[in-house]
DNA sequence: TTGTTTTTCAACAATGATTGTTGACAACGG
DNA sequence: CCGTTGTCAACAATCATTGTTGAAAAACAA
């Protein structure tokens, strides 16, 4: 992802406006390696901004997913999370009691669907997801930090896919 | 995943009582092939079973996922998918147009985090989504055939993860 | 079979995440 | 500075999914 002016740039040259609400989006965004709800971008935006509406947050994020600067992925915590992180090829680390999201850089950086299997499909993108316990939720953490986001409300999805947990 | 009859048997044993509705999901997902979502259980068992309802079907699908009969999956299309083969460990192909999605078996079937990257993560599982385009969508069919089941509208979601297609 | 207990059913309302609408307003170009 | 045009915030709506509840049906025992 570009810094703040770099990304201001872009949308102006987009054709896009560029409002304060849109840059403190930016800089929050900078260097955050949560991947983020919507929601969480919103509250740590509201810090700075009162007023301004998840439908803004929303859009921005979009905005900023159509032009390549961050990515928008469907984890199975029942929200879409962003990842400012594009320059790096990698995949993702999902704990299945929290939610949280880490990146897993240097692993198949160049995963290729395997000759043969090809059935038509014209293959674009491949994700790979690893579902487990993030170190906090491993430990049975006495003094409960903070780090967990949403309550394992959502643990209905991504039950399974290929079984080596049961 | 078992036969009816099985299944059957299997919800009796667990403590689980056997209703019509409920063979009739079972009778419905022998075999289906399309990853259906719970609406698309839904809509076939209601040819048979007028008055069922859309909570009875997740009930009953998350009942046959507990049980490990079938693996609920959240592949990026906006609803929960249920795929009825749980017997090959395989992964899946996502078109990112009609959202269907097709099992691609034999293909890394053994997924391992690598060494070195172990961050204290407790990796349980490891899923792979390719995104792409299926036979269907690619070519410019003019007579539409069946086989499009959503409407391209949750695509706002799953845009990229690794970019490839851009 | 008949009653008894317990679970499940269908209908309905509610939730959480996300998106559509709209009048006021601010950004950009001249 | 000023008009044009895109954006904002507030509000309501949508979609997928889940909670609630009285009625009905399954399992079990007599």
């Amino acid at each position: 992802m570009k810094t703040a002016e770099e990304l201001t740039e872009l949308f102006r040259s987009s054709g896009r406006k560029v409002t304060a609400q849109r840059q403190c989006i930016f800089r929050v965004l900078q260097g955050d390696g949560t991947h983020p709800s919507a929601e969480a971008v919103h509250a740590v935006v509201s810090r700075e901004m009162e007023t301004i509406s998840l439908k803004t947050v929303y859009q921005t994020l979009y905005d900023l997913a159509e032009l390549g600067e961050i990515a928008s992925l469907d984890v199975g915590t029942g929200m879409t999370r962003f990842d400012p992180n594009v320059d790096d090829r990698h995949h993702h680390l999902v704990c299945r009691r929290c939610g949280s999201v880490r990146d897993l850089v240097a692993a198949f950086p160049e995963l290729r669907i395997p000759e043969g299997a090809d059935l038509g499909f014209e293959v674009g993108s491949a994700e790979i997801v690893f579902r487990g316990l993030c170190p906090e939720c491993r430990a049975p953490v006495p003094g409960d930090r903070a780090g967990m986001r949403s309550s394992p409300r959502t643990s209905s999805t991504s039950t399974s896919t290929s079984t080596s947990t049961r």
